[in-house]
DNA sequence: TCAAAAGTGTTCTTGATACACCCATGC
DNA sequence: GCATGGGTGTATCAAGAACACTTTTGA
C-alpha cells in the first residue's frame, strides 16, 4: 500500500437506531450487551466497521448479525465522534437510522448480544455509551423528515388504513391531526392506492385498505414534486 | 485502556467543503495538494483526526491549518465511506460544511496544501478522490437548508442590502425570485434590522443596509418558529 | 338499537404569486 | 436629464385550518 500513515487511528463503528411502530407509538430495537463495556446494558445494535466493507453495508451487516433484521429502510444519520464517548478507548461511530415494518419480521438476538427488544421509543431504558442521543438525533431526524418526505409508509405494513397513517403521523409528530384535512392531503398526494380489501376481525365498520404506490412516487420525485403533509 | 481491538482500522479523515457568495455566485474554496496522491490536483481542504479531538476540532483545526480560516459557519455533513474512495487504503472520511463571508478573511495556504483559493462551485475543476461528490452534498444541503433556517447570512458580510440576499438567494435555488415578495417575506421573518447605514460609492441610489439580527432568531427558534423563505 | 369507527364537504383565513410604477442618486 | 437600481401596494389564487354530520358494521 503506497503511504500509508503512522498514526494511531481511532477505532471506527457503526450503530443503528431502528425504529418501529405498533399500538399507536413509536418503538425502538434494543439489545442488551453480552460483553464489557455496559455489559447487560441495553444498547443500539452495532458494531466494528471492516476494512472490506463500506459503512452501509458494515451498518446491514451488524443489524442482521444482532437483531436478525434484513431489508430494512436504512440510512446514514450523523456521526458521533466525542473523544470520550467510549470508555475502551477513542471510538467513533456512524450512526444509522433504519425503520421496519413491525410484524413482518420478528427479532432475535446473536452473536454478543444477549437479547433483543423493542422498547417505547419515548421512555427507552437508560443506554450505554452516547445512544441516548444517538436515538434523540433520530427521532428528530423522523419528525423532520416525515414532513416532506413520505417516509413513513416504512413503517406500517404494506396494506394499511387511513386511520393507522394518521395515528402514525401523529405519534412521530406528538400531537393530533384533523382526520378529514389528513385524509384529503394523504390522497392527494397522489400516491395512496385504494386496494379493494378491507380491515379483517374489527367490531366496527370495517375500513378500506390503502397501499403506498412506489412506482408513482418514484416518477413524481424525477419530475421534482414536493411531498408535504 | 482496557479491552482494545485487534482489528485493523480505516483511518479516518475529516473534508471541509468551504462555500463562500462572491459577485452573484457560489463559490467554493479548494486547496492545491502538495504531496502525493493526487499531488497538484485541487481538493478540498482536510486531513486525519486525531486521536486526542473531536471531529469538529479537527475539522476546524485542518481548516484553519491549510487554508488560514477561523470562525466559520461549520456542521458536519455526511461520511463517506466507500471501500475504494483512497487509494493509499481504506479510509473514511467524515465531511463537514462551512458557511465563510467571504472578504472578512483572507485565505492563505499553508502546511501540505501548494496553495488555496476560490473557485466557482458550480464549475469547480475535477477533484481529487470523491470529493466532487462531496462538494456536491454540501451544495444540495445548502440549496435544501436555505429553505427554512436563515443560514444565508453566514454567506454575507455583517451588514448588507435586500437585493444582495436577494441575489444570494437565487444563486443558492438556481431561480429568479421575485423582488417585492422577496422583501416583504425577508422583512416579515422579522429578524433582519435595519441600520442607518446606506451602501457606500454607488452610481445610484444607496440602498439600505440591513443586519440579521441573531437575539431576536434565537428567540423565535426556541418558540418554535419556522423560516421558509 | 347501540357503540365505534369510517367516511365525506364547505367555509374561512392565510399565505403565495403575479404584476407596474415612482423615487433617489451620481454622472 | 437620464440611466441605474431602490423601494413600495394590491388583486388574485391556492392551500391550510376549522368544523359536524351521515354511514356501515358487528355485537
Amino acid at each position: 500500500m503506497p503511504h500509508t500513515y503512522e498514526y494511531p487511528r481511532p477505532a471506527l463503528a457503526v450503530d443503528c437506531a431502528v425504529l418501529g411502530f405498533d399500538e399507536g407509538d413509536l418503538k425502538v430495537l434494543l439489545i442488551k450487551r453480552g460483553l464489557e463495556p455496559f455489559k447487560g446494558k441495553w444498547a443500539l445494535p452495532g458494531g466494528f466497521v471492516r476494512l472490506d466493507e463500506s459503512l452501509d453495508v458494515a451498518a446491514r451487516r451488524e443489524l442482521a448479525e444482532e437483531t436478525g433484521l434484513t431489508h430494512v429502510f436504512l440510512e446514514q444519520l450523523y456521526t458521533f465522534g466525542e473523544v470520550k464517548r467510549d470508555p475502551r478507548g477513542r471510538t467513533v461511530s456512524v450512526a444509522y437510522f433504519a425503520l421496519v415494518k413491525l410484524g413482518e419480521q420478528q427479532v432475535q438476538a446473536a452473536t454478543d448480544a444477549q437479547a433483543a427488544q423493542w422498547f417505547s421509543a419515548e421512555q427507552a431504558p437508560a443506554l450505554a455509551f452516547d445512544h441516548a442521543r444517538i436515538l434523540e438525533t433520530a427521532l428528530g431526524r423522523l419528525r423532520n423528515k416525515v414532513r416532506y418526505v413520505p417516509i413513513g409508509f416504512e413503517l406500517l405494513p404494506r396494506k394499511f388504513t387511513l386511520t393507522q397513517l394518521q395515528h402514525l403521523y401523529e405519534a412521530i409528530l406528538g400531537r393530533a391531526l384533523d382526520k378529514r384535512n389528513f385524509r384529503k392531503k394523504a390522497l392527494a398526494l397522489g400516491v395512496l392506492e385504494a386496494t379493494k380489501e378491507q380491515e379483517q376481525d374489527v367490531a366496527h365498520r370495517a375500513a378500506r385498505l390503502y397501499r403506498f404506490d412506489e412506482e408513482t412516487y418514484a416518477k413524481l420525485v424525477k419530475k421534482g414534486f414536493n411531498f408535504e403533509l
